[in-house]
RNA sequence: GGGCGAUUGGCUCAGUUGGUUAGAGCGCACGGUUCACAUCCGUGAGGUCACUGGUUCGAAUCCAGUAUCGCCCACCA
């Protein structure tokens, strides 16, 4: 055993100690599951996004690991079961995106590598970028499992999304079909509804006018029928005009044909009560295959859909004398010419929505094509009444509306992307077209519908959506399809852990398809927090300059100090602003941590045979540490971190080293004190340490495990024998010692009213002054008594005098204790007397309002006793107080 | 067009099942080289809890409505 203090530097270091420590708790093992469950224990598993494989991490990334390393950490020290696997989304459209852009630089392109040599490069890239993400986590001090890490392009994550698929099609909730799907011509592949970003823009609405057929068959210069339209360029696809069925100003119409211009198509002139007659001229171009709305009426009418826009959005060649030109350019070219013609009629502003592709940006065209698709409602029933019943609870509450006015209003999901990274989707074709699902990784045998051979079968080429393998992400990480033990000790998890932003994406993913597959709610708890914005409140982007590097902080004020700037102040689902102030004020929370640390670690006593006396400071602090782990530990239990955070701050700056520390000082330097009272106080004060960081751990774990290296050092007692902090046990909540809370609330308000006293008198903060005090009575005269020497120094009073004494000055200080004044004049002061006078008016409005309180009838009679009991208390407390003063 | 959330001292935010004197940090004012810490210590000023009405002995908290801001969802050309 080492009995010298370790020497803390004067400074703390938390670029120097953090990532020492990382490496030490790695040494240790310490984040790692026992091999076996310990017996009766609880179980905790966190579900965390993965984050994105090409991703730097951000600080929403920095949030998240916080935020599950506190939940982590927390039962880890109940001696809970605890698990938290970490990983890497493969991120395909994302990956590409990036990838695509490297590539360009070497003048390369998907279409200029193929599929095989674009994958290896993406493969080669990802030994690259893969290992940065968890690099990073280290910083932030993220206690996950390394052994387990995952990548969602894995063996096991393959098979599981196989499988999965696999028996969707067997219960008939897969199909393919034609549909209108949201396509990006940039990234040139469908997207879903979710990544379909909407924006309202400022546009224009253009009035065309569609000529009428004669009946022979020309168009009639003469009459037309004008149609509003938003996108011009579409009218090469038009294949009707609709009106609305009551519309007098065209029921003569219906039925007639209009000549398309251009391209000279018949359209029929078609009645539809989806018509608005309000709106533009109440009649509505048809282009079933790049609207919507049109293609749905088409299906009702039964009209024919032409496509005119090849994938990158240029005009194909359906599109006549337009052909290959960009769908902007066709665009302005078809205005010029039917302003030529006097077509146009009428051109204006207007408001309306645009579709954006999430990834870059561009707008989002609709597009027919065949998808797989997966027929999400009777998950989607499910999904809901997990939550609606309560077995799957979402904090903060109110998101379970959003969620479910989500998952009522579902569509069913276009599962298919046409891009390479990522997994293909398990569908074999013969030549007959017929599609044969397998959840094998080679060709199935046959076709199941025709029995054609499998070395005719050709496999999908449409790879998955992301959010598909993610969406199996809580069981395919613990080796679902089969059965494994870290199945069955790890699943369902507990709680699942991310931004409200995925919310749809991936929770609700998660939630249908781990309830589909299972059979078990994949999370008993969604706990959603709210996003970091820049200080202004807008959102954090790249592209706006106002992002902060998690990184950059961790390198500047330590990731303790950010942790804690994240977490202080902040609820569940509720955006925050990371400002400055709050940043400092994470740092400075570490540097008193470290130094309170010195001071206990660099003031040990002599050792004494047998502990003395425990002192007034000893007894309170032991209590309010009690008190603090009670509710810690209530707030932890509840998610409440924001709580737990603000708890642990209070007792260990605000109890611990604002009153217990300068206490023990008094109580170890006094020079009537015996050796075993010394020694009584310091070892409370180390015990008290060790208990704040054992409580401070989930939230700040490098700097309190670098202090309790030192404190366990050489005091194994504090850490129970335990030398890493991560390991030890989270503290049992003590019984409060109320009467050693009670005498020192009345002695702390001794003190602060002198303290108080002297910045009135305005004398001087170094200057020892003489104090008399009035007790209320011989109890007070005993506390005292005892109290005299904490009195004493902190608040600087010497000779303390106890005598009953009428004749006070102006300047009193009332407290429960007894009256008390400084023994300096101050009288002459008016401003002095102003202050007291108003002292007093207020003490006097106070009782004023609790006498008429008690005075009521229906409050005596109607609230508790309790409640009752406390303001009778405080009335004879501002009673006594007012005579004190006068 | 629907839905959700917010509105608390100069700023950023907490506020548990309604309990009567609404908290914190920062900022501000005043004073401090008290041997852990000036990334600190002490003292203080500062709020009719957006507004209106209701329920209640009692409302920042529950209910209804209004205003402003923000977010999400949505197939009106």
């Amino acid at each position: 055993m080492t009995t010298t203090p370790r020497e803390l530097a004067q400074r703390y270091d938390a670029a120097a100690v953090e990532p020492a420590i990382y490496e030490r708790w790695m040494a240790a093992d310490a984040f790692r599951p026992a091999a076996e469950a310990p017996p009766g224990a609880d179980r905790f598993v966190i579900t965390q996004p993965p984050p994105n494989v090409t991703g730097a991490l951000h600080i929403g990334h920095a949030l998240t690991a916080t935020v599950e390393d506190i939940m982590i950490r927390y039962h880890r020290m109940r001696g809970d079961d605890t698990l938290w696997v970490p990983g890497v989304d493969h991120a395909s459209i994302g990956a590409q995106f990036v990838l695509d852009k490297i590539i360009a630089t070497d003048g390369e392109s998907r279409a200029s590598l193929g599929r095989e040599r674009y994958l290896e490069r993406m493969w080669q890239f990802m030994k690259d970028t893969r290992p940065i993400i968890g690099e990073q986590h280290r910083r932030l001090g993220a206690s996950v499992d390394w052994s387990r890490e995952v990548f969602t392009m894995d063996a096991g994550s393959a098979r599981a999304v196989r499988v999965a698929f696999k028996r969707l099609w067997d219960a008939g909730l897969v199909y393919r079909g034609e549909a209108l799907v949201n396509w990006c011509p940039r990234c040139l592949t469908t997207i879903s509804d979710l990544e379909n970003v909407h924006r309202d823009e400022t546009g224009t609405i253009w009035t065309i006018r569609y000529h009428l057929e004669r009946d022979d068959g020309t168009p009639d210069p003469d009459a037309w029928i004008s149609v509003a339209t938003t996108r011009p360029e579409t009218l090469l696809g038009d294949t009707a005009v609709a009106v609305h069925p009551d519309d007098d100003r065209y029921r003569a119409l219906v039925g007639r044909h209009a000549i398309l211009p251009f391209l000279g198509r018949r359209l029929p002139i078609v009645a539809d009560e989806h018509v608005e007659r309000a709106f533009g001229t109440g009649a509505v171009k048809i282009t079933p295959a790049h609207d919507p709305d049109d293609y749905e009426l088409a299906k009702r009418h039964d009209l024919p859909a032409v496509t005119i826009l090849d994938e990158q959005a240029r005009i194909n060649p359906e599109g006549g004398d337009f052909f290959g030109r960009d769908r902007y350019e066709a665009r302005e070219a078809i205005l010029d010419q039917l302003r030529e013609m006097g077509d146009l009629e009428a051109e204006r502003p207007h408001q309306m929505v645009i579709g954006h592709c999430e990834r870059c940006g561009t707008v989002v065209e609709p597009r027919l094509s065949v998808q797989w698709f997966i027929r999400v409602k009777p998950l989607a029933e499910r999904a809901l009444a997990s939550v609606r019943e309560g077995r799957t609870t979402i904090l903060p509450a109110h998101f379970e509306k959003v969620y479910a006015h989500w998952m009522e209003n579902i569509h069913d999901w276009a599962v298919g992307r046409q891009l390479w990274w990522g997994h293909r989707i398990p569908a074999w074709f013969c030549p007959d077209g017929h599609a044969t699902v397998t959840d094998a990784e080679t060709a199935p045998d046959a076709c199941a519908e025709c029995g054609r051979p499998g070395s005719e079968l050709r496999q999908e080429t449409d790879i998955f959506d992301t959010w598909f393998s993610s969406g199996l992400w809580p069981f395919s990480t613990l080796g679902w399809p089969d059965s494994t033990p870290d199945m069955a000790r790890f699943y369902p998890t507990s709680v699942m852990e991310t931004g409200y932003d995925i919310l749809f994406f991936w929770v609700a993913r998660m939630m249908m398809l781990g309830l589909f597959c299972t059979d078990a709610e994949p999370f008993h708890t969604v706990y959603l927090h709210g996003m970091i914005r820049a200080p202004g409140g807008v959102k954090m982007s790249k592209t706006k300059g106002n992002s902060v590097d998690p990184l950059d902080l961790v390198e500047e004020i330590g990731a303790d100090a950010l942790r804690f700037a994240m977490v202080n102040g902040s609820a569940p689902g509720s955006d925050q602003r990371l400002t400055k102030a709050k940043l400092d004020g994470g740092r400075n929370f570490t540097n008193k941590l470290w130094n309170a640390a010195r001071f206990v670690l660099g003031s040990r006593p002599e050792p004494a045979p047998a502990p003395g006396e425990e002192s007034l400071a000893v007894r309170w602090i032991r209590s309010r540490l009690a008190d603090a782990t009670e509710r810690a530990t209530r707030q932890l239990d509840a998610l409440d971190l924001g709580g737990y955070a603000a708890t642990v701050y209070d007792v260990a700056w605000g109890d611990y080293c604002d009153w217990f520390l300068e206490m023990a000082k008094v109580d170890l330097r006094r020079d009537d004190a015996t050796d075993a009272e010394r020694a009584a106080t310091w070892s409370a004060a180390a015990d008290g340490l060790g208990a704040i960081l054992r409580l401070l751990h989930p939230l700040m774990p490098f700097v309190t495990e670098e202090i309790w290296q030192a404190l366990s050092d050489f005091e194994p007692a504090v850490g129970d024998g335990e030398s890493l902090l991560i390991r030890a046990a989270w503290p049992v909540a003590a019984p409060r010692d109320i009467d050693a809370e009670s005498a020192f609330d009345d002695l702390a308000a001794l003190i602060r009213g002198v303290r108080n006293l002297r910045t009135e008198a305005g004398t001087p903060a170094g200057v020892w002054v003489p104090l008399i005090v009035d007790p209320t009575g011989p109890e007070a005269a005993a506390a005292l008594d005892s109290g005299s020497a904490y009195l004493q120094t902190l608040a600087r009073v010497r000779p303390i005098e106890v005598r009953n004494d009428a004749d006070r000055p102006q300047l009193v200080a009332a407290s429960p204790l007894g009256a008390a004044w400084l023994a300096v004049d101050a009288a002459a002061d008016t401003d002095v007397a102003d202050k007291r006078r108003s002292r007093v008016a207020e003490l006097e409005l106070n009782i004023e309002r609790l006498t008429g309180l008690l005075a009521n009838q229906a409050f005596v009679a109607r609230a508790p006793a309790s409640v009752v009991e406390r303001e009778r208390g405080r009335l004879a407390d501002l009673e006594q107080q007012l005579r004190q003063l006068a």
